[in-house]
DNA sequence: GGAGTAAAAGTCAGGATGACATGAAGTCCG
DNA sequence: CGGACTTCATGTCATCCTGACTTTTACTCC
């Protein structure tokens, strides 16, 4: 038995947008520059480090390729399947990152690497098209009973931009006023006591997250935080 | 950078008890017989074959090492300190398993390989305490929303069964009247038709896990069914 | 045949959710 | 200056879900 060779790659995710409206869930992907699939669109990643876990890693990584900097980071999954590389046996521990939506300057100005819209991407190199839809359904699934939008925001934020986050990842409208209702009796946002300014019409309150109440769902190597779920019975 | 040895292993979970009552979540170790840590306690697992998948990979490991055979199995995580061995650089990637309570004669007739109740471990090598621990955190959050309690029970059952599974994985007691509403209306169990025989009291009826309603929250590889979830909002 | 036991079904109050309505606080423009 | 307009913010109401509890049914045991 050889030892296969061994990756850490990212889904990288960030809203895409003007800010308020029409926002868009997109990526960015790298172009291969040696075979296989040379020139084709591929999920960032290389090598582990020596010295490096692999959360460690997965963010060296993204930032050597894309020039990025996560807000949110966590794994997704190992693939191994004997025949997702052509060439060498490759076992890829996947990660999945938030960006945010100010980043997008930020990435290196390189054909190389661009960004795509979630839901309108290239042929991918190996298996990336299975681990990114994977990446989308974890994301989708996670921010219903999480509390990880901020990755997205700003430190400060109105409920509208915050449900505008949700409606776009989500694909789906939400009811402000009951968006309000759920988001507030949550605890997982306090109001700052501004406002913010420079609309046309009745300013609307920032907010901020609570740091008190930690991330649900954690990787295993963080602290875990008790979680109620909806339950079997009584 | 030195390619880190690969490694699959499996937290194998089991009831152990009288069938029906004082039933004990817990599972099988084996001692290592090398270094290091030679005589500890460890997770059942071993090297990844080169025409192998990772799923595979483990069911192998884990039947080779303990001899049982798993009703479930789902990858947990995969972990990469750089000091989680003294040696040599390993990952492990970690799967989970259920193996059904009749499996215990199952077991290798040998004094390495032992059953140790979950809440009861004895110290283990490596960082397989915290794999553990986090294996039973998603053990028992996953059971709360899934329908893998099967991979505890035998074909047909009775709910009152399928009540004290639940009871004894999530050490919580449930109501048997919510308890029934509950499952029956998720629909993930059918009732056979038949009842069980050989009471002191008025016989139950035997049901059967619904095979049309698919899992949820597989792996990646397997088809995924539409996940309702408690959410956001509206 | 009555006591005992658990199965199975039913009842009820409280809380969460979704759909919708109303008032509040600004800007814009004639 | 004042009405139209916009979105924020709050409120209402019916419905469903949940947990706690009660009642009836069907069997065995003594």
């Amino acid at each position: 038995m050889t030892q296969p060779d061994l990756a850490v790659s990212t889904v990288i995710f960030a809203l895409r947008g003007t800010s308020s409206e029409n926002m868009v869930l997109s990526l960015p992907l790298v172009r291969r520059i040696r075979s296989p699939f040379e020139g084709t669109w591929a999920l960032p990643g290389g090598p582990l480090g020596d010295e490096e876990d692999l959360a460690q890693a997965a963010g060296r990584n993204l930032r050597d390729t894309t020039g990025l900097e996560p807000r949110y980071l966590e794994q997704l999954y190992a693939f191994g399947q004997p025949d997702r590389s052509p060439d060498n046996r490759v076992v890829s521990i996947v990660y999945w990152a938030l960006v945010g939506g100010d980043e997008f300057a930020a990435t290196f100005d390189d054909e190389n690497v661009q960004w795509f819209d979630a839901d309108d991407l290239p042929a991918l190199a190996f298996d990336h098209a299975l681990i990114v839809e994977y990446a989308l359904w974890r994301l989708r699934n996670k921010l219903e009973y999480s509390r990880l939008a901020h990755g997205f925001l700003e430190p400060t934020f109105t409920l509208a931009q915050l449900r505008k986050v949700y409606e776009a990842v989500l694909k789906r409208r939400l009811d402000p006023g009951n968006f309000r209702r759920t988001v507030e009796a949550s605890g997982q946002v306090v109001p700052t006591g501004e406002r913010l300014a420079g609309t046309n019409h009745r300013p609307p309150q920032l907010y901020r997250f609570n740091t008190a109440q930690g991330l649900i769902d954690p990787d295993p190597l963080t602290i875990r935080t008790a979680l109620t779920h909806p339950g079997v019975a009584s």
